[in-house]
DNA sequence: AACTATTTATAAGA
DNA sequence: TTCTTATAAATAGTT
């Protein structure tokens, strides 16, 4: 028999320069596959690494995306705040435009943050060594070392299965919001502790759309640390 | 001629789960791997679909990197006054939302209530993963016998919830599906299919959060221009 | 930093 | 848009 070649459907994926795609559709189709594979790498960064990201990304067509770990608002602050000099927009200058003054106001409440957190940390080191002494009061000898093995194992089992599971939950948010936004949706919420949000757009802000067909980049790094 | 024999000089890429990790070394390595890629992506994207995009990323290390197009500045900014809406607690009511100032007010607030639960969290985490490491610290002895069985009833507390979030999610999934092919019509900004969206990542963050907290994010998608 | 063996991401096509 | 497929790219583990 004629080994039953099958026909190629496709010719795979092929290689592209990278430039600006013209067509219109192309460009759209690319940008949401791209947009989702960005989001996926920027998430899984921040994962793998305990990076703090934050990604903005507005469509061709003005729709505004974006991913933090831990928030938009608080690594933007941190990177304006923290000495961060970026390449073409020198140390930030605090004439405060609109858009800036909540990026400074931002600054401000991680002083405060930062006091909570330390505050958060004492009071729950606090909670815990007391309930190890009422326990140890009450239920010791309760456990011996065997159990103690088999507990420690338990935990880091599920441990990890709780990461799993938060990841799981975390992509299928993002998926969830790519789909809707597909459909036209609008409005936000957040997928997590961040607490910054998409939001929407009132007919009235459209002047915002308006920005300088400008085509430069900018990189940003810092030596500091 | 003989084809030259290549023994396996390498076992190749494995395959790896996104989750963190804790050799510092490798996790130094990993980074700079994957920020070169992520900052690679996120150009392309930009020149490919002329994209906005500002993307910033703090090493493990503290060290700040950033891309920006046309810059990080002016795309935050246009995120920042075009359309950050608060979302993380269900029940806002979008129709009557007042002036920008109050949403940015009302940003902060909610995100620093969102600050001071991550920081509880965290802090939980961290004893919990001190507790796996079996590192008790100087209170040594006293505490170690019964830091497990604490860490075991965390846990058990993380489980339930993570069980609660699951239906939540699964639950809200469908509805969200049911909904949108009901009424496959789009209004632009109104309260309605928005406010449904909202919900479901509302709650699903109101549970993630309390996930092991060294992993926030919050994905964000906003409006149609 | 360079080197592969593999895993991933995707350009095209359906 | 979503799924499939062939191929280009990214990258984990080594050296």
């Amino acid at each position: 028999m004629i080994p039953p070649r099958k026909k190629k459907t496709s010719m795979g994926r092929q290689r592209i320069e990278i430039k600006r795609i013209e067509n219109e559709e192309a460009r759209q189709v690319c940008f949401s596959k791209r947009r989702a594979g960005l989001f996926k790498k920027a998430t899984e960064l921040s994962v793998l690494c305990g990076a703090e990201i934050a990604l903005v990304v507005f469509s061709p067509a003005g729709k505004p995306f974006s991913f933090g770990h831990p928030s938009v608002d608080s690594v933007v602050g941190r990177f304006l705040s923290g000495g961060a000099a970026p390449t073409p927009t020198p140390v930030v200058d605090h004439r405060m435009v609109p858009a800036r003054a909540s990026l400074v106001h931002e600054l401000d409440r991680q002083y405060l943050e930062l006091g909570e957190r330390l505050a958060a940390e004492r009071a729950r080191k606090d909670a815990l060594e007391a309930a190890l002494r009422g326990r140890w009061g009450s239920t010791a000898g309760l456990l011996d070392a065997n159990l103690e093995e088999i507990g420690l194992v338990e935990l880091e089992r599920l441990r990890e299965a709780l990461e799993r599971l938060r990841w799981d939950v975390a992509m299928r948010v993002n998926q969830l919001v790519i789909e809707v936004q597909t459909r036209s949706v609008v409005m936000g919420g957040d997928a997590a502790a961040g607490g910054f949000v998409g939001g929407f757009l009132a007919a009235a802000e459209e002047s915002v759309v308006a920005l300088p067909p400008q085509h430069g980049f900018s990189y940003g790094y810092g030596g500091i640390f």
